[in-house]
DNA sequence: ATTTAAATATGACCATGGTCATTAATGACC
DNA sequence: GGTCATTAATGACCATGGTCATATTTAAAT
């Protein structure tokens, strides 16, 4: 950070001030009501400066959200849950992402609105492992194997198919959730579906 | 049909032609690479008619999912499956379903990639019935509640809980398949997790 | 047949996302 | 400090989705 070029420096800068005016503008008036005219004027740059940093506009929102998938990451880290129950762990887990989401609400309501377009084009991206998606289902992977060998999950069930599950149950509980506008019914509603999910519809 | 204005035979019939011509185009080029003055032109019409028969481009992806949700209907209409649990009832039904989409694959990848759209727009709109959302979760609703009746799903469930969990699973499942271009593992994979979520992840 | 009002079609026009040839800033080397 | 190759900034320009005032067609009324 210190012997850095002065030119290093300005492109680092630029795409901040950059990153950080869009998300501004996204907040007050949504991503669809935001031109690419009023985030250069604001940041205090041409048009097509905004073209060198990112491919398009959509690419913002990408950005945003591997900023968001490090924030998974984190999650898992710094908490001492090692003793509760596997089903109570993910839940946890993922009660506390979306509590997390809550706090930017705003651009987290962009980010799943724009998570058909996001998934398609993320595909091929070489960033595989650097989107939400991805790094959701790793953490749940993870807890799911550890679940086997603890005997709380089955030692049948195929990890990568529950992974999936719960993914899915997931983010579709938190698009309807932000669809909604129902504060108050995600973690329930997400606490209620991990319960299905490990106990069965089945009689 | 035959005591019909002028009028009104010009204005179906334009408005079909417009649907099957973009339908046509969409799968050729895809959605994004397909222009309304194509369509148009193809259509022998102006581009001004074009947008006094669908408000937006991203209008006619809706108009395509309507006809599709009429389809779900009809699938659990014409098939004598009462006998079957209810398990593989509803496995039946998210398979079928699956195949009829795969007939037009082209046409489905654009519908669930522009599905946050969708969603996102189809919230607020008069049509809340008919987009193949509601009509999949009606569908399972009533599947489940037809199964607790028989014994078949446990007593305690919530339906809507199960249901939404189902439709979820349905959803991201087939997003997974399709942008996977595999094209063998869908049925493998639905039905993998329909069986986890009547038996359960728990030991 | 003529007039008139309503429905429909039209294409010039606009706004905005994105491109690209040109210009300016930077830093390595002398 | 001056030269030059490399990298970044620029804004005129283009393509396309969408608007709207105007023109045309239809159906009804006389």
């Amino acid at each position: 950070m210190r012997n850095m070029s002065l030119r290093e420096k300005k492109k680092i800068e630029t795409k901040n001030r950059i990153f950080e005016v869009s998300g501004k503008l996204f907040k007050e008036k949504g991503f669809e009501n935001t031109t690419i005219d009023e985030i250069t004027k604001e940041a205090g740059i041409a048009k097509g400066t905004f073209f060198n940093y990112f491919p398009t506009k959509e690419s913002l929102v990408f950005y945003f959200a591997e900023q968001k998938a490090d924030l998974i990451c984190d999650l898992t880290e710094n908490e001492a849950v090692g003793h509760l129950h596997t089903k109570e762990r993910i839940k946890k887990f993922l009660v506390s992402l979306a509590e997390s989401y809550e706090k930017d609400k705003d651009l987290t309501k962009l980010l799943f609105f724009e998570y058909g377009r996001y998934i398609k084009s993320s595909g091929n991206a070489p960033d595989k492992d650097r989107n939400p998606h991805s790094r959701l289902m790793k953490v749940i992977l993870d807890l799911l194997e550890e679940g086997i060998k603890k005997r709380e999950v089955k030692v049948s069930v195929d990890t990568r198919i529950a992974a999936e599950a719960l993914n899915a149950v997931y983010f579709h509980t938190l698009m309807v959730w932000l669809k909604s506008e129902n504060e108050l019914s995600f973690s329930r509603d997400i606490s209620a579906k991990i319960d299905l999910l490990f106990d069965g519809i089945g009689d």
